[in-house]
RNA sequence: GCCGGGGUGGCGGAACGGUAGACGCGGCGGCCUCAAAAGCCGCUGUCCGAAAGGGCAUGCGGGUUCGAUUCCCGCCCCCGGCACCA
C-alpha cells in the first residue's frame, strides 16, 4: 500500500522517473575523458558491501545514504563528484554461506550483486555504475595479485610458520577478527591455536610512520585513537641478564628482556620465559625437564583465548636455571609461565612483583620474593607491600639511586645502564606483522609458486591473474591444508624461473588485500592493462571524504593506510595516506541494540521503500538523531519526514510568482546559512530540522509560498530527497538536473539580519521577562526598557543593584543584593 | 583494569558560557467528514496558583562565573572497543 495524496505527489512514479532519467542522461556516471578532465574533482567513497544473500538491512542503507548526501551537497556546491560502489564479495562469510545452502559461491554472489545492485538503485544513490567493482572478478583479483608480488618483490611479503586460530567444530582457520571474545564467531566453539606456515606482510616495519601521520589526518578522534592504541607504542628499554651455572659463573647466554619500567630494575627478583622460549630448553636443570616440558605442553595447547579464560590465575614451573640481576649482582631464579606472551616484546620478562600487579599475584602464588624498590609519600623503603605498588614516589633500595623521583629515575637508571653495557632505551609495538593467508577456498589464490630449486617464485605478472578454479568439493578439513591442495591439475606447474616441476601455492589471501586498495581501482576500473592509471590516479586521489564503520578503525583502516605507503615507497603513487577525511558514521539501534542477524532485530528497508519512497526514508533516517552517533530506528518516527516532503511538495507545486516576503526571506536567508554549514559537518538531523522549521515559517497561518521563497529550500532538500527535487525542479522551469552548475544557494548576510530581536531580562541570572527590542537600540534604550517591566520592577524592589550585564541582542542582567 | 563515547520531557533528539527542551514522534482538544483515514489548527517538562506569577528541573556532590546542559574537581550509571602487551 503505497501513500499517495492528491496533491499529485506519487513518490514512487517520481522516483522511478527520475532513477530512469539518470541512467538515460548518464548524469551520475563518467566516461574516461570525463574523469580525465574534471573540474574541481571530489573523490567521495564509502566503505563497499559484502553482499550477502539477505541484501542490505536498514543499518547498511543509513550508513550508506549519509555517505551520498555528502557526494551530493557537494556537487551542488559545484564540485564534480566521483562516487563509486563496488562489491567485496570474497571471503569466508560467503563461502561459509554457500556451504550452508549447498550452492557454489560463484553461483551466488552474482545474484547477491544483483539484488545489491537493485536495493542500491532504489534508495537513489548518485552511484557511477560504469565503475563497479567486485572483488570476485578477475578482471580485479589480478591486480590484487599484482599487489601482493609489489609487496613480495619488496621483500615486504614473508612466509613464517605462526599460530593461526582453528575452529575445530567449523575444521577451518579463521581469522584474528573472526575470533570473539576466545570463540568462533560462527559456531561459538573455543578456538585452539595451530602453527601452519603463512605469508606475512611486514606492516611493523611500518609502525612509527603508522603513528605519526594519525596527528595530520582529519580523521574522528575516536577512529584515530583505536588506531594508535592498537599500534600501541610504548617506551622501555631491553636488556640482557646474563645466565648463571649452579656455581654463579656466566655461560655465555643471556635472557633478553623488554620492561617499561627500567627504573624498577633492583626490583627485579626473578624471570619469566614464555613456554614458547627458545631459551627453555638450554636454561632447563636436568632434574626439572619432565614438569617443564609438561607445562610447555598444556601451555602449548591453549592458545590466547584459554590463557586468558583461566581468569588470569597464574600458573608456571620453576626451570632451575639462574640469571644475575646486573643491577643488584643477585642470583634470582628463571620460571616459565604462559602469562608471558612469546608475541610481544621479547618473549621474556624481568619480574618486579613490588611494582606489577601480575608478576606481584605470581609470586604470591609461588612464594617468591618481593621487594619494594619504590616507595610512596607515606610509605618507608621497609614497609611491606601487600598489592603492587604501582603510584608516584621516590626509589629505594636501588643502590645510587636511591631517592630519585620515579618520574625522573627511568630516563636516569636507563642511562646508566647504558653506560655499563647491559641494556639499551627501546620503543616496543604492540602491532604484529599482518598475517594474509587463508587456508580456504573463496579468495584470490596467492601468486606464487614452489620450486625445489629456487625456493618460493612470484608468479610473473604476464601470467596474472592466476585463476580461482571452479571447485565442486571446497569444503574445509581439518588438515589445515586449502581445499586447493585437493586440485592437483590445477597446482601441478612448472617454475617460471627454471622451468622445473613446480607446485603452487595453494592459501589464498585474506579479503582485506581485496579492500586495501580497492579505492586505488575504482576510477581506473575501466583500464585492463593496469591496476591503476598514471594521470587518472593523480587527479581523483587520495579521497577526499571517506565514510564508514568504525568497526573498521583497526583494520580495514590500517590495512589499506600501510598498503598506500608501501605503494608510495615502490614508486607507484605520489601520496602516502589514501583518505584525506574519514569520518564514523553511528550505529542504528533497533531495540535497545545494534542492528544484526543474531540479535533479530533486522529491519528490511524494502517494504518501507514501497510503502514511503526512498525520498521520505532518506530523510527519516538522517533526521533521527546525529549522523555521527547513529540513533533509534521508531517505525511511527517516519511520518514527520513524510508529511514534511508532502508538504513541501504542495507549497511547490502551489506556489505563485510575486516577490518573497521580506519576512519570510529573512527564515529563509538564515536557513540557508544554517544548512550550509551543518550539512559541510554531517549535521543533517539539525539541517532538516531547519528546512522544516522553515518550511513551517513559509506556510504559517495558511499564506500562499511564491516561489523565490521556494526554491531555495527545494535545492536544499536535494540531497536527502534527490528524486523530488529533481521534479520540483523541474517544475519550477529550470532545465537539466537540479545537481549540475552548483545551484547550492548563495547566503546573503543582508537579507538574514533581524530589524527586531527578543532579549531575555533577567534579575541574578532568573528570567524574569523578555522584551522586544530594535536591533540597533542603543545599551542605555534596552536597560532603560528592561527596568520599567513590571515584573522586573517588583525583583528589584527593596533591592541593591549591583551591576547590569548587558549582552547585545541577548540579554540584560540585573545583579543584586 | 585500560581506552573511547554518552546520561536533557512519555520517546528520538536541539541548544557560540546567555530565554533549557528547537525539530519531530506520541498524547490531549478542536475543525473537516454520515463515519473513518488523511489533512489542518491549538495545547503538551513538573509542582503550587483562579490568574498574575512563583518554585523545581539537563545522572549525583562540590567549584569557577553576573549567569553553567556547556568550563574545572570528585563520584555513580550506560554503551562500544581492547584486554596477563611486561
Amino acid at each position: 500500500m503505497a501513500h499517495e495524496s492528491e496533491d499529485g505527489y506519487v513518490p514512487s512514479a517520481v522516483e522511478e522517473k527520475w532513477q530512469r532519467t539518470w541512467e538515460e542522461r548518464g548524469t551520475n556516471t563518467f566516461t574516461r575523458e570525463q574523469l580525465e578532465n574534471a573540474k574541481d574533482p571530489f573523490y567521495n567513497l564509502m566503505m563497499f558491501p559484502y553482499p550477502s544473500a539477505e541484501g542490505l538491512h536498514v543499518g547498511n542503507i543509513y550508513a550508506f545514504t549519509g555517505a551520498d548526501v555528502h557526494g551530493r551537497y557537494q556537487r551542488l556546491l559545484g564540485k564534480t563528484v566521483f562516487e563509486p560502489i563496488g562489491f567485496d564479495a570474497f571471503g569466508i562469510h560467503s563461502e561459509n554461506f554457500a556451504l550452508k545452502v549447498g550452492t557454489h559461491p560463484m553461483d551466488l554472489i552474482p545474484s547477491n550483486v544483483k539484488n545489491f545492485t537493485r536495493q542500491l538503485r532504489r534508495i537513489g544513490g548518485m552511484f557511477d555504475w560504469d565503475h563497479v567493482v567486485d572483488t570476485t572478478d578477475p578482471s580485479y583479483y589480478k591486480w590484487t595479485q599484482w599487489v601482493f608480488l609489489q609487496l613480495f618483490n619488496a621483500g615486504l611479503a614473508e612466509r613464517k610458520e605462526a599460530p593461526v586460530n582453528w575452529c575445530p567444530s567449523c575444521m577451518t582457520v579463521l581469522a584474528n577478527e573472526q575470533v570473539i571474545g576466545g570463540e568462533c564467531e560462527r559456531c561459538g566453539t573455543a578456538v585452539e591455536q595451530r602453527r601452519i606456515a603463512q605469508w606475512f606482510f611486514r606492516i611493523t616495519d611500518y609502525s612509527q610512520r603508522l603513528l605519526d601521520n594519525l596527528e595530520r589526518l582529519d580523521w574522528s578522534d575516536t577512529t584515530k585513537k583505536a588506531q594508535s592504541n592498537w599500534i600501541g607504542r610504548s617506551t622501555g628499554a631491553q636488556l640482557h641478564f646474563p645466565v648463571v651455572d649452579r656455581d654463579g659463573n656466566e655461560t655465555g647466554t643471556s635472557v633478553e628482556v623488554y620492561t617499561t619500567r627500567p627504573d624498577t630494575v633492583f626490583g627485579a627478583t626473578y624471570m619469566v620465559l614464555s613456554p614458547e622460549h627458545p631459551l627453555v630448553e638450554k636454561v632447563t636443570d636436568d632434574g626439572l625437564r619432565a614438569p617443564v616440558y609438561a607445562y610447555m605442553d598444556t601451555a602449548g595447547k591453549k592458545d590466547l583465548v584459554a590463557r586468558q579464560k583461566t581468569d588470569k590465575t597464574k600458573t608456571g614451573v620453576p626451570t632451575g636455571g639462574f640469571c644475575r640481576n646486573p643491577a643488584t649482582g643477585e642470583l634470582i631464579p628463571i620460571w616459565i609461565a604462559d602469562y608471558v606472551l612469546m608475541e610481544y616484546g621479547t618473549g621474556a620478562i624481568m619480574a618486579v612483583p613490588g611494582h606489577d600487579t601480575r608478576d606481584f599475584e605470581f609470586a604470591q602464588a609461588f612464594d617468591l620474593p618481593i621487594v619494594r624498590v619504590v616507595a610512596g609519600s607515606d610509605d618507608d623503603a621497609e614497609t611491606p607491600l601487600e598489592e603492587a605498588y604501582v603510584g608516584p614516589g621516590r626509589l629505594v633500595n636501588s643502590g645510587q639511586f636511591d631517592d630519585t623521583d620515579v618520574k625522573e629515575s627511568v630516563e636516569k637508571v636507563t642511562a646508566w645502564i647504558a653506560e655499563s653495557g647491559w641494556g639499551d632505551a627501546k620503543v616496543n609495538f604492540r602491532l604484529h606483522d599482518w598475517c594474509i593467508s587463508r587456508q580456504r577456498y573463496w579468495g584470490p589464490p596467492i601468486p606464487v609458486i614452489y620450486c625445489e630449486a629456487c625456493g618460493p617464485v612470484g608468479v610473473p605478472e604476464d601470467q596474472l591473474p592466476v585463476v580461482l578454479p571452479r571447485v565442486e568439493d571446497f569444503k574445509p578439513d581439518d588438515s589445515g591444508i586449502s581445499p586447493l591442495a585437493r586440485v592437483e591439475e590445477w597446482y601441478k606447474t612448472e617454475c617460471p624461473t627454471c622451468g622445473a616441476e613446480a607446485r603452487r601455492e595453494t592459501d589464498v589471501s585474506d579479503t582485506f588485500l581485496d579492500s586495501g586498495w580497492y579505492f586505488i581501482r575504482y576510477p581506473s576500473a575501466d583500464f585492463d592493462d593496469c591496476p591503476f592509471d598514471e594521470a587518472i590516479t593523480k587527479k581523483w586521489l587520495p579521497v577526499d571524504t571517506y565514510i564508514g564503520g568504525n568497526e573498521h578503525a583497526v583494520l580495514h583502516l590500517l590495512y589499506s593506510r600501510f598498503l598506500t605507503m608501501v605503494l608510495k615507497d615502490l614508486g607507484h603513487l605520489d601520496f602516502e595516506e589514501p583518505y584525506n577525511v574519514f569520518r564514523a558514521h553511528g550505529l542504528i539501534i533497533a531495540d535497545g541494540a545494534k542492528m544484526s542477524k543474531s540479535k533479530g532485530n533486522v529491519i528490511v528497508p524494502d517494504p518501507i521503500i514501497e510503502e514511503f519512497g526512498a525520498d521520505t526514508f532518506r530523510t527519516y533516517l538522517m533526521f533521527l538523531g546525529p549522523f555521527e552517533e547513529g540513533g533509534d530506528y521508531r517505525p511511527q518516527g517516519i511520518q514527520g519526514p513524510f508529511g514534511f516532503l508532502h508538504r513541501l511538495w504542495d507549497t511547490v507545486v502551489s506556489a505563485g510568482d510575486g516577490h518573497a516576503d521580506p519576512d519570510v526571506e529573512r527564515k529563509v536567508h538564515q536557513t540557508i546559512e544554517q544548512v550550509t554549514e551543518q550539512l559541510a559537518n554531517l549535521g543533517y538531523n539539525t539541517s532538516i530540522a531547519a528546512m522544516m522549521e522553515c518550511l513551517n515559517t513559509i506556510r504559517s497561518g495558511g499564506r500562499a509560498a511564491s516561489r523565490a521563497e521556494v526554491e531555495p529550500l527545494v535545492v536544499m532538500i536535494a540531497p536527502f530527497a534527490p528524486h523530488m527535487a529533481e521534479e520540483l525542479w523541474e517544475r519550477l522551469g529550470h532545465e537539466g538536473s537540479v545537481f549540475d552548475g552548483g545551484n547550492w544557494p548563495e547566503f546573503d548576510p543582508a537579507k538574514a539580519v533581524e530589524n527586531t530581536v527578543a532579549i531575555a531580562i533577567q534579575v541574578n541570572g532568573k528570567l524574569r521577562a523578555t522584551i522586544t527590542a530594535a536591533a540597533d537600540a542603543s545599551e542605555e534604550s534596552v536597560v532603560g526598557e528592561a527596568r520599567a517591566e513590571d515584573n522586573v520592577v517588583r525583583h528589584l524592589e527593596d533591592k541593591t543593584e549591583r551591576r547590569v550585564i548587558y549582552v547585545p541582542g541577548r540579554l540584560v542582567n540585573f545583579v543584586v543584593s
